[in-house]
DNA sequence: TGAATACCTGATGTATACAGTAACTGGGAC
DNA sequence: GTCCCAGTTACTGTATACATCAGGTATTCA
């Protein structure tokens, strides 16, 4: 039983994994702007790990997708314009719409759902207060992630579930991606109901086997976030809480 | 002007991409098998690059899907079931079926459509002939995946683009990846005119920017290419051609 | 004054040396 | 005979030194 399990991080955890977790904050954040060019020594600099796992972060962040390779070598920061960005988050709902497709046909026992739906409930209750808490919308954003999570094992499709996880990796992509972008706006807490009755939809559609059904709420529900996004970026007010944002050129849209 | 542009392989292309193509040689070959730990020396050894850039292989072939890191460190060849193979066909499919839809909805030009349509005529050419050679079933397979290369570009979306590509990689996944390992039996030419219809009515709907047609088409195309599997596994005659094949173990199917 | 060439600087790609750790084997004790 | 512990071995993760190449700048010539 060792002790002090957090400032342990510094040594149990690689050094591969601290320069990924340092980079890429510094690209969300804003720190590496797209297009520039990622210089190794300095990275070194910036994570204190050695140009070797620096070098292989950098290649796990470029197949991450928030890195390309320089045809010359090295890596720069992507470039992602708001076309980019709902594509990528109508392929996740897609084949998330795959994952609750295959859940429904090949059928779910009774205790595989329980765990979904006690995160419905949960959700259920954050929803039941009005208006929404800003900490509600911080819980609202962890159980979402878990839903979805939990809906995308329910396939037992490893495949499929690695498709899933690599597209959700992008942060803008990922289920609840603006969620918190927007948690000021009164749009917002209808979003959220629409969203849950989505859940609801779905769960109801894997019990009853209906895999068309399934499948095309989880595809709707993805459109949401693209919703989102676009309510995100014309209030370019709250872009602090996702300042990679602030640089999607509008004008690449078309 | 440089001469040599074949043998000058060995020093142009780098060492990184060198030992990727090797190790993945030998993992589809079967020379390392299923489980199996990979050994960074030994790959060094066989390879005849230095361990950075082998390890810096074996990180791409971990996420190209090929490999599964151990959690104490190191790498290991994946095991695939013939489920976890079909599940991915299907996910390749929804994926074109995406693009083939987005293709369809946004709209493409008579121009973007020219290649398409020569493609298709080529194949067309190629299967007036019967029986059906197995050269011809050698340039099927070229067509095939230019064709299938074409349509993904016509989404004219980089996201979906890259996840199709990356579905593709697995060479089981890839469009034509069983054509050749059926080759020889009489149902192969059966699937091919389908596939060719296939083909054929995709085009004809995004034409006509029939969106969900186009979509569906896609996706049954795709379970083709199961059909195809399912083929090869029960006549293992001709698994000569896709050796990692053979250790498929049927039973793992449920 | 402008363009072209040569040199130089800084980068990446590669190789190898070192340290820490996990797995395996051999021996001993129960 | 079996189980456990300790020692050893060999592997991975990391750091750093070296070579090669691209890009930029300065100088020179037209």
């Amino acid at each position: 039983m060792k002790a002090a399990p957090e400032r342990e991080v510094d040594r149990s955890v690689s050094q591969t994994v601290k320069a990924q977790l340092a980079l890429r904050d510094q690209i969300l954040s804003g720190s590496l702007r797209p297009g520039e060019r990622i210089s190794e020594l300095q990275a070194v600099e910036t994570t204190g790990a050695s140009r070797t796992p620096v070098r292989m972060a950098l290649v796990r962040l470029e197949e991450e997708g928030l890195l390309e390779a320089i045809p010359s070598g090295g890596f720069m920061v992507k470039a992602f314009s708001e076309r980019d960005i709902s594509d990528s988050i109508e392929l996740r709902g897609t084949l998330e719409g795959l994952a609750a497709r295959f859940a429904a046909e090949r059928g779910v026992s009774a205790r595989e759902l329980e765990p979904l739906k006690e995160c419905l409930a949960a959700i259920d209750e954050l929803l039941r207060q009005v208006p929404i808490s800003v900490d509600a919308f911080s819980s609202y954003v962890t159980l979402n992630a878990r839903f979805h999570a939990l809906l995308t094992e329910l396939s037992r499709s490893p495949p499929l579930i690695r498709q899933i996880d690599r597209a959700s990796a992008l942060p803008f992509a990922s289920p609840s991606g603006f969620v918190m972008a927007q948690s000021a706006l009164p749009e917002a807490q209808q979003i959220l109901i629409i969203g849950q009755e989505h859940h609801r939809v779905v769960i109801d559609a894997i019990e009853n086997r209906e895999g068309a059904r399934a499948e095309a709420v989880m595809r709707e529900h993805a459109r949401l976030a693209v919703r989102n996004l676009r309510l995100a970026l014309r209030n370019r007010t709250h872009l602090d809480l996702l300042p990679a944002l602030a640089r999607i050129s509008s004008a690449a849209t078309e």
